[in-house]
DNA sequence: ATGTAACTCATACGTTCGTTTGAATCGAAC
DNA sequence: GTTCGATTCAAACGAACGTATGAGTTACAT
């Protein structure tokens, strides 16, 4: 049996994540997890920075993977295709944690509760880490897509963002009806990755 | 100055759409409309039902415009281009409400807090009328995209609806940090028809 | 003017929230 | 076996929550 600590991010991560921030009590917490009310306030202070801490769980190990795959596309040419690099940002987003989540839904429901979720404390958090990466896959990209404004590549950006989190958050949600369900694991990600890699090919719409 | 009820209404489609559901309380809502803590129960019976009542005004319009344009689209031809229907149910996402919303950021800061949002009340609304529209859109795109399987199809769907609702609800949020801000206005419609366009016209990817 | 229905109001109820407190418990070092 | 830092515990705090109540106010038909 893991410690208090990781058993209250578990707990707070897979609630987090199904019921959004203002929707989990602490003690819905604790209780998932066995432990004190009082363990939340002790172990991080306070509701707050627990979710800080969960996040910055579930986003540093997509953040090493998208830098990683990013060094290695990199490093055999130094202007990849566009199709590698949204499949390099794309995929470890699917992968989700590496271990524990049920198939990477768990992380990305908890993604769009943070994407979707406006309060500035559930925001708080967001480090140089993350502006790093995206920094890197933003210029990536606009070396291979001349002719693109940075702002339309800033809303393209967002989009592969979007679509990634929306529909990995919906896998174990089923909403949006009248579409067939999501689909779990190797499908949705390669649906994805050519779903996006079209759509950043597109020609510039301009200002 | 209109009725309670309407401005009960607005206050509430505004502050459901910044804070969420669970984040913003009845209190605020009547404060904010200048009307008596008891006007919610009164007018909608309670809070979750108010919330219902606001998506179903903000819904509306949305669907009727979707369907008027897939109408127009199907006078000219039983099967039109995937560019065009993209522009039919993507047009109105951008619309918004008709008057009164700050360029249709509130609206959809609303429909992604609803989105993300995985509380029953939440989404216990969504009824038959949005089900039909996206149904005829369903059966649209799958004769302009033979090959695709209904299942990738709908993964489809579900990305258009990710774009255009994180987009917009970000317009007034800025968030993810590192990409350029949003832009509000005709810029992003026309970024967004031409960016899903492309990704609806992708081959498919198979199973 | 008077009755009536629609509405607004101040106030209170019971619950649940996040957080704090101080005592109890534990494990290892000495 | 005692000390001590780290952790867990039951209990309680005040605040904020959604909802309910009954009196008060308005507008209008009669």
């Amino acid at each position: 049996m893991a410690d208090t600590r990781t058993q209250i991010l578990d707990a707070a991560e897979r609630l987090f994540g199904e019921r959004g921030f203002h929707g989990t009590s602490v003690r819905a917490i604790t209780e998932l997890a066995g432990a004190n009310l009082a363990a939340v306030g002790y172990h991080f202070g306070s509701k707050a920075e627990l979710l800080a801490a969960v996040a910055r769980r579930v986003i540093e190990p997509i953040n090493a993977a998208q830098n990683a795959e990013l060094d290695r596309l990199l490093a055999r040419t130094p202007d990849p295709p566009v199709a590698d690099l949204v499949a390099a940002f794309v995929g470890p987003l699917f992968d989700g944690m590496p271990d524990g989540d049920e198939g990477g839904a768990r992380t990305s429901r908890l993604i769009m509760t943070i994407l979707g979720d406006p309060a500035e404390e559930v925001r708080a958090w967001t480090g140089a880490a993350e502006d790093a990466v995206r920094d890197r896959y933003v210029a990536a990209f606009g070396r291979a897509l001349p002719g693109l404004s940075p702002e339309e590549l800033g809303f393209r950006m967002r989009g592969i963002l979007a679509v990634a989190a929306v529909d990995r958050a919906e896998v174990h949600h089923r909403p949006v009806p009248g579409c067939p369900a999501p689909v779990p694991g190797e499908a949705a990600r390669r649906w994805a990755i050519t779903f996006l890699a079209a759509a950043m090919s597109a020609p510039p719409a301009g200002t």
